[in-house]
RNA sequence: GCUGUGGUCCAGACAGUCGCUUGCCGGAAACGGCGAGAGGAAAGUCCGGGCUCCGUAGAGCAGGAGGGUUGCUAACGGCAACCGGGCGGGCUUCAAGACCCGUCCAGGGAAAGUGGCACAGAGAACAGACCGCCUGCCUUGUGCAGCGGGGCGCGACGAGGGCCCGAAACUCGCGCGUUCGGCCGCGGCUCGAAAGAGCGCAGGUAAGGGUGAAAAGGUGGGGUAAGAGCCCACCGCGCUCCUGGAGACAGGUGCGGCACGCCAAACCCCCUCCGGAGCAAGGCCAAAUAGGGACCAAGGGACUGCUCAUCCCGCUGCGAAUGUGUCGCGAGAGGUCCGGGUAGGCUGCUGGAGCUGCGGGGCAACCCGCCGCCUAGACGAAUGACUGUCCGCCUGAAAGGGCGAACAAAACCCGGCUUACAGGAUCACAAAGACG
RNA sequence: CGCGGAGUUGUCUAGCGGCGAAGACGCUUGCCCCGGGAGCAAGAGCACGUGGGUUCGAGUCCCACCUCCGCGA
């Protein structure tokens, strides 16, 4: 069991911080999504998850856009033992029930996409 | 009291759990403890500054911005007070002006130059005679009034038309009003085959009619052939002088009979201001790789404009028994240090034109003094999730249920402006004048 | 952070301060054809991003705002 494992904090290593992390994930990674988000994910090797978030200026104005990423970021914290060593960037959906989703929803979602990368 | 306008303030509160960024403390580290953690607009980036680097003798040209006055300010296109003007209202009055109240104003110059003023109208900027009015002349030229048509304007009008409804334009009709002028007829004359053309001439006159956004001062009186600032009074306007004011300006005397239409958010002129770039500014530390320089080690030369490559001599190793010389073969071509500088890291980075309270100055904007306070500093970029109590709003008869992120998030820092905004608190004003 | 440009019918563009805002494509109807396309003819079409201001008069000039596109570090 990796260390980063047995707590629920979100450190700097389980982000991904530069250009280069997230184009692995978009050239060698797999996608699926749903009417709320969208997630693209390929397999890291280091023993734990890192989460990768895109947000652009389409979806709102910043305020909006921060809390969709906060959003994401608590749910990713709070279930970062159920996905694996994976990268992991969400995208909100392109669609309108993307923008004015609740936790819930986005908490939702997100779960269901992972058990079909899971499957 | 209601309502409206403007200013100021708040932007649910408290407690807890799991997390995020950061300061201090402890720790070798992992990590732990204690504290701090978005806004009134942080926004738009429309102005103005600080700060930093670059440039710069001084001045000007070009370009851009501003524009009543005085003040405030680090500065401003901001703010305050005042002045002037427009609009609306009140009072007085026949009516206005003056006076009072509210509200708005990008509010220098059109007596420096250039340019524009469509349509209508006779004439539109050293104006202009269409009708009318007056005078004179002749070859005496639609007599006057009226009615109708046509034209034009108006209409909670009708029909058509019309994007769903319903308007507008447009067409037709109806009604009302209006029309300088034969634009036409009732209704003429001359010329001409007809179509059609014409139906006094020369002057004066800017009062009247009519057109227009605007017609070249207004009202009243005198005057005249009719008229006219032609003359006079008052008002307006311009100029001189005097007085008051810090000034914009205001008041007054005198003069001028009117010159100076409007547009500078048209070119332009005048005055004032502006060197450029921006924290990805700038500063410090500084890997790998490539390249530069110096010294040491053996390097030097030829070729070439220079460099590489190539060639020659030399060095080092091996071989020809050995030494000197000579010949052959092969290999090596490095080390140390220095500076620039990329990735990366640190800094700039938050204590400041700062905030609060009290006192003082000023009509105010604002300024001065003293006490106290420290209040975000991130960089794929920190505030999220959940629970409870109270409070507010919505719904409901109640119990209960729902909502509480309305607008919108620092990115070097300030001062303004502009724009967005659920709801709440609070203060000021609402007059002049009249009535009770 | 610093800048630039553009918003005019369904689309793409014109448009001296004075209009019923113009053109092409598209659309409708008719002719032609067995039918379609092309062609010819006729026709319809309430488009000046929003709000103020200057002016007698604004699509045009000025100011503020909104939207979109683009550039530089």
């Amino acid at each position: 069991m990796h260390p980063y494992l047995t707590d629920n904090k979100l450190r700097k290593e389980e982000k991904l911080l530069n250009k280069g992390q997230f184009d692995l994930v978009f050239e060698n990674g797999s996608s699926t999504g749903n009417k709320r988000i969208v997630i693209h994910w390929a397999d890291n090797g280091l023993g734990h998850p890192r989460l990768g978030l895109v947000v652009s200026t389409r979806y709102g104005n910043a305020v909006q856009r921060n809390r969709f990423k906060r959003r994401i970021r608590e749910i990713f914290r709070t279930h970062k033992n159920e996905i694996g060593a994976r990268d992991v960037v969400v995208l909100p959906s392109k669609r309108p029930e993307a923008r004015d989703s609740t936790y819930e929803e986005l908490a939702d979602s997100f779960l269901k996409l992972l058990t079909r990368i899971e499957g």
